[in-house]
DNA sequence: TTATGGCTTGCATTCGTATGCAAGACATCC
DNA sequence: GGATGTCTTGCATACGAATGCAAGCCATAA
């Protein structure tokens, strides 16, 4: 029972040696290999930790990371959220979690935070008003790495997978397996991810000689691309394909076609998402969707953000990490193709 | 820009008084209307904020509450942190948010985090081990509040939906339909939740002279509930109706029976869940559950924790919340049976 | 032997806020 | 009018660790 606080004064007495001595033993600086011995027994014996909020106080560090999250129901951030947890702690950080608000005048509200705790870098994982809050905390000062959103232009890092390529080759597989008529249910024009899916997409069917038969977007809301996906079957020929720009709109979309509709998923119509959550591998949907490399993002986003904590002069990245096509049941095979391409 | 930062001190010299009438103004202490006015002109002028690290240095009350959450890909407990996450923050406490690792030393170290970082008071949300973290937690003075999962006897605050009445309900629902041969994939005997729902099953089912065709451990685990629902499916009279655990492991069964073994539920076989997350009323699995209802399970843990924190004394209290069965389509239904009962 | 340099070490101060204490201002009561 | 009490206010100090500075130590070089 460590009731009493243990301070470095204690130790320090403990030991025989001035306070000024256990803290540099403890925060690396240059001591005697004997000093240290002696300190570092009588931190042992009386259970002394070093309090990182008077630490914090002096040097401005607080060994502790933003991080800003939304949209909770898509399987996708949770799993993020689990992996960039983790890796933080793994390197000596701990994570302040802020559930972005869809308020717009409470992204204020999160900046302050951020800067009343000294926060030492800040990691936005797909915020809509992402631009606003990476731009005010940059301001600021505070190191910033988007996760799964990019940002023309602004010298913000940002960690993203290859959405164009990805949306190129959903193209590629789609027009391989002889549909004709494919439609496109994209995320939101305000985020990089979805223009640049949709882009790889439209480039990708131009190059085979194709167009989208329509695109509308889905906003990456169940509601309103399961919306956009009975407007697409309304239509006089409706498509015999959709490529829809995340798993979680692909499940409203699936629900649709075969709930409300009757229809049979890949025989009526194929359907492949973006991201390759888990629930895509269960079997109700057993979507064909292109993988989101999440363990790398997620290492690529932390060093990132802390090799410009440490020396932040350095340069803004964009990193962009390919991943596969993941070939499972909801989509039609094209002869010959394995299960990942 | 608010580059340099702004201190008490500074607010005090422009608004003509000590740095302690600014500070008692700002930590709710008495003063003059007079000089509440000044000084929250001067700061508002400054832009100044009360740097929350140094007042908790000084208080010990850091307004961070550490929230452990495990087991992010049931959906449960993603919907759970944010609402808790939000609720905390409307309060004005900001959450440090830690990844329960599954090995069971790291429990140690979480422990010494909180300490460190002076959390005034902690929410484990089903942590498979929470019984050696909330007891540490608890000795060293922490005020903590289990959340979704009981503790029998010991002095710790939990807040539950009634799974005891929960698992009766179901019970009565199954044999009002006219089934047969009842199993249950049960959640985890380690963890109260699973107990009670099993307990109150099975109480259900013997009030009515009937019992269970058999009881499977699922370990709130996805592939140790799809082995369960085979080897249950594998018997010689295999059952016509399976009661799981939650509904992570219910649409696992769901998996099985439909994609496996081309079974149909609920023709041949129901399946009722329990938890209600959002999931279980999607197209694909329209699952029979009993709602958790989560918003009032997160009002009462909040303030729980709070009262807690506010006063220490507090003796701790055990809050059950009853949640009503959804009736969906996975599950026969008895005749004249509304929707939720 | 003395001067020079590199290491350690302790002293004192600093970070930004809260708070005990005593002094002052003012109203109340006898 | 003097005594008593309540309310404000400023001063000084405390929280716990980091760090500039100067003094002390030892070894090496001249």
């Amino acid at each position: 029972m460590a009731g009493g606080k243990i301070t470095s004064q204690d130790v320090a007495r403990h030991a025989g040696v001035s306070q000024s001595a256990v803290s540099r033993v403890f925060s690396g600086a240059s001591a005697s290999a004997e000093t240290a011995q002696k300190v570092r027994r009588a931190a042992e014996e009386l259970g002394y930790r070093p309090n990182p909020l008077a630490r914090a106080m002096i040097t401005g560090k607080s060994k502790i990371i933003g991080l800003v999250v939304a949209y909770l129901d898509n399987q996708f951030y949770p799993l993020a959220l689990e992996k960039l947890s983790k890796a933080l702690q793994d390197r000596g950080y701990h994570i302040l979690v802020f559930i972005a608000p869809h308020a717009l005048d409470g992204i204020g509200q999160i900046v302050q935070d951020f800067l009343d705790y000294q926060v030492d870098g800040i990691i936005t994982a797909s915020v809509g008003m992402t631009n606003d809050l990476t731009l005010r905390c940059a301001d600021a000062g505070i190191p910033v790495v988007m996760f799964n959103r990019g940002q023309d232009g602004a010298g913000i890092s940002a960690v993203t997978s290859a959405n164009v390529s990805g949306g190129r080759r959903v193209a590629e597989f789609l027009l391989a397996a002889g549909h004709q008529r494919i439609a496109h249910i994209a995320g939101w024009e305000g985020s990089s991810t979805g223009r640049d899916r949709r882009r790889g997409f439209v480039e990708g069917l131009a190059a085979l000689g194709a167009e989208p038969l329509a695109i509308v977007e889905g906003h990456y809301d169940r509601d309103t691309a399961a919306a956009a996906a009975r407007q697409l079957m309304a239509r006089q020929h409706p498509p015999d394909a959709i490529f829809v720009g995340n798993d979680h709109m692909a499940f409203a979309v699936m629900d649709v076609l075969r709930g409300e509709m009757g229809l049979r998923v890949p025989s009526d119509v194929s359907v492949v998402g973006y991201d390759d959550v888990p629930l895509a591998a269960w079997g109700a949907y057993d979507l064909t969707t292109v993988r989101q490399p999440l363990n790398r993002m997620v290492e690529a986003t932390v060093d990132t953000l802390l090799a410009k904590i440490d020396d932040t002069t350095r340069p803004a990245q964009k990193i962009e990490i390919e991943g596969p096509l993941i070939l499972r049941g909801s989509a039609r095979r094209p002869a010959g193709w394995p299960d990942k391409a």
